[in-house]
DNA sequence: CGCATGTCAGGCGAACTGATATAC
DNA sequence: CGTATATCAGTTGGCCTGACATGC
């Protein structure tokens, strides 16, 4: 009886999700082909990146990674089973742990990163630069409101799905 | 040392999924106050709308809720035993089962609507209508480009398959 | 001393694969 | 018969809270 009304709105959330998982669906395969999750490749992308050449602690990480500290630490367990990354103990600051990516670890960046930038290409080309940087500003601007109301990042990464919607 | 070049693009997965989490971290409060998780509250949302007040089978359910089958099964077993939803098969159609809000189901889910609403109201009142509309079109633009091109694969996969087994 | 950092312990929802019963 | 649907069984990665050891 008390069925509620319609929304008046889209279902903002759920779009997003759709729309990276749209993305990721045609990145997946690549990172699987390296034995790496969405998640792995999150840390992995941040390590390789040159200005973190020297290292960055998990802290730094986690936030740069949209990661939860304690989720990081198994995954960088998981990670250095592999041979991707390296930890140490920082020798200024003995409380934290400094973590580096490995040559192998670089090498599967450097091959990633070459398939992702030719995706980026090709959605840029069917969708338009100007779209593509209008897309950009509007996630910032949503991003900075809601984000502004608590200092904290508090990044629950609520591992979403990816189920194909195919209409089929 | 290979160290990769820098992207020359921005990190859109990224953006997404903090821009959704911008979101579901003011939205969740509500959520978990009423013992649902992100995905329950997808199924609920379905399932309460007035276009479905005669039950829906799972794998439409699955697909509107962007779901696994599977993780629905498992999902919609808690939510039967906390009240929210019913089970019945198909009369039509004994493979199928249809899925319908309770009544306390609908009860929670329109106490979460008014919640959720006022919150768009918000957000389209710092954003501006004209973005907010602007962002739901790049969005459905996205979501269509990624969405239809499955038949063709320029992709990428040829990059070292690794016939290893990848942790997921 | 209080505070910060990283890790551990554990529980858990949900993804995912593969198999299965049933009904069409 | 073959196909479709939902579920089950089992494994796993990652979320999350809370506690803790260590070093500032």
């Amino acid at each position: 009886m008390p069925r509620p009304a319609r929304f008046r709105h889209r279902n903002l959330p759920l779009l997003l999700l759709k729309a990276r998982e749209a993305l990721m669906e045609r990145r997946r395969p690549a990172l699987r082909s390296h034995g790496l999750s969405d998640q792995q490749w999150r840390v992995l992308r941040v390590l390789s990146d040159p200005a973190h050449a020297e290292g960055l602690d998990t802290g730094s990480l986690a936030r740069e990674a949209h990661l939860l500290s304690p989720s990081l630490t198994g995954m960088l367990a998981r990670m250095e089973r592999d041979g991707l990354v390296r930890r140490q103990r920082s020798e200024q600051d003995a409380r934290r742990s400094v973590v580096f990516a490995t040559e192998a670890g670089l090498a599967v960046a450097s091959a990633l990163r070459v398939a992702i930038e030719a995706q980026y290409e090709s959605l840029e080309a069917q969708l338009g630069q100007h779209k593509l940087e209008q897309l950009y500003a509007l996630l910032d601007d949503l991003i900075a409101l809601q984000g502004d109301e608590e200092e904290n990042e508090p990044m629950t990464d609520d591992l979403q799905p990816m189920p194909d919607e195919v209409a089929r």
